[in-house]
DNA sequence: CTGGATCCACACAGATACTG
DNA sequence: CAGTATCTGTGTGGATCCAG
């Protein structure tokens, strides 16, 4: 939230008013995961300014996007978690993530990839209509769950009971822009996998992005 | 496009590279009416530094959203147009002229509407399924159409031949809002119609939009 | 250790004037 | 018409410091 406006009476310009700062949607696509602690979110935006960070904060909790609450003893733990009106930010969010992940080109060592991460882009590419199935997807250290019913995704952080165990290894594009040939990437050691070549398929075709342009 | 990266593997972040600085989606706003002239652009955006302007234009053509046309004399015309890559950014805009459009309040005296911004207003809140109609939308100088065919929406620039004609004066929020009732509208003086009130409540169906919060 | 606040340097935005 | 040049100020980045 600027203090600058750009003058206009229209919602484009009044959400970037709200959220068009630098770090702001990146924030709110982290909490949009879950509720979080502010050390939590410098650990998924570690290049952030803690400043900037804490100023952020500041300007999404007064424009009603987020609420900051402490936690009961014995924690005390200090909590940012979205309000709905904040929430609501989820379209904008995945809308974004759908165009950029197509110029997202091979992993470099300069760029991480956390959790929340997987979760907004499994989110963002998710193709209704796939068939249902449950992955358990794994990036080193980094497992997150997917489950899939016909039309509804519920993708999640940590491993979930019974599902096909998916396993990748940088370069991860071919699995976030569904250029997944299941038979190839078993044998080139790009992802295992608990299942088959056919469940790595069936992943891929669920999470398809388009060709870069 | 900043030099400055998230560091992130993220379609979310690379977006945001791409198109998160201040004024660079009002402008591809814009561009998705209709292909436009540099002054074109700063008549839509009166607000906006004219250098900001110039390198706004030219990092959005470097990063292949914008091509740069001169058209053939005598016009010699210098034309700015959306490549289908950045035409693709049209569910981005949408969905944040959705959201932002829930935060208008009333219109101010410092804050201007522009065609483009009423066109984008209406793609954005467009509801699939309304019944088909004509609409010619006049606000002051302005003149707009929009077209139903079911599930299909064309809004453009300038008037159409046999529609309804609404004419509306500010407060225009209700307007953008969907909150219209057609017989209070009329009566108000808050808008006028060669058509019925129930045009005016037609047309506020087709064009919803939520509450703030 | 969490949850920030403070300081400084600098890049970028804003405003305006000017030019091919 | 389509920009460039210049100056100024604020926001950002980066590092460090501090209170509970």
């Amino acid at each position: 939230m600027t203090t600058k406006t750009y003058g206009q009476y229209c919602g484009v310009a009044r959400a970037l008013e709200l959220v068009g700062e630098r770090w702001a949607l990146l924030i709110v696509r982290d909490l949009l995961v879950g509720p979080k602690r502010y050390t939590d979110l410098r650990a998924g935006l570690p290049k952030i300014p803690t400043n900037v960070l804490a100023t952020r904060l500041k300007e999404l909790e007064a424009a009603g996007l987020v609420v900051r609450t402490v936690q009961p003893r014995p924690s005390g733990a200090i909590v940012y978690e979205l309000t709905g009106y904040g929430a609501d930010l989820e379209d904008v969010v995945l809308a974004l993530g759908r165009w950029g992940a197509r110029s997202l080109g091979d992993l470099r060592p300069d760029e991480i990839i956390t959790p929340d991460i997987l979760v907004m882009a499994l989110r963002s590419t998710f193709h209704r209509g796939a068939r249902k199935a449950k992955y358990e997807l794994h990036f080193g250290d980094i497992v997150i769950h997917a489950l899939i019913d016909a039309d509804n995704l519920t993708v999640g952080l940590g491993p979930l009971e019974g599902a096909v165990i998916l396993e990748a290894y940088a370069p991860i594009a071919p699995l976030l822009t569904g250029a997944i040939n299941g038979a190839a990437a078993l044998k080139s050691g790009l992802m295992k996998t608990s299942g088959t070549a056919k469940d790595l398929d069936h992943f891929a075709a669920a999470f398809p992005i388009g060709p870069p342009a």
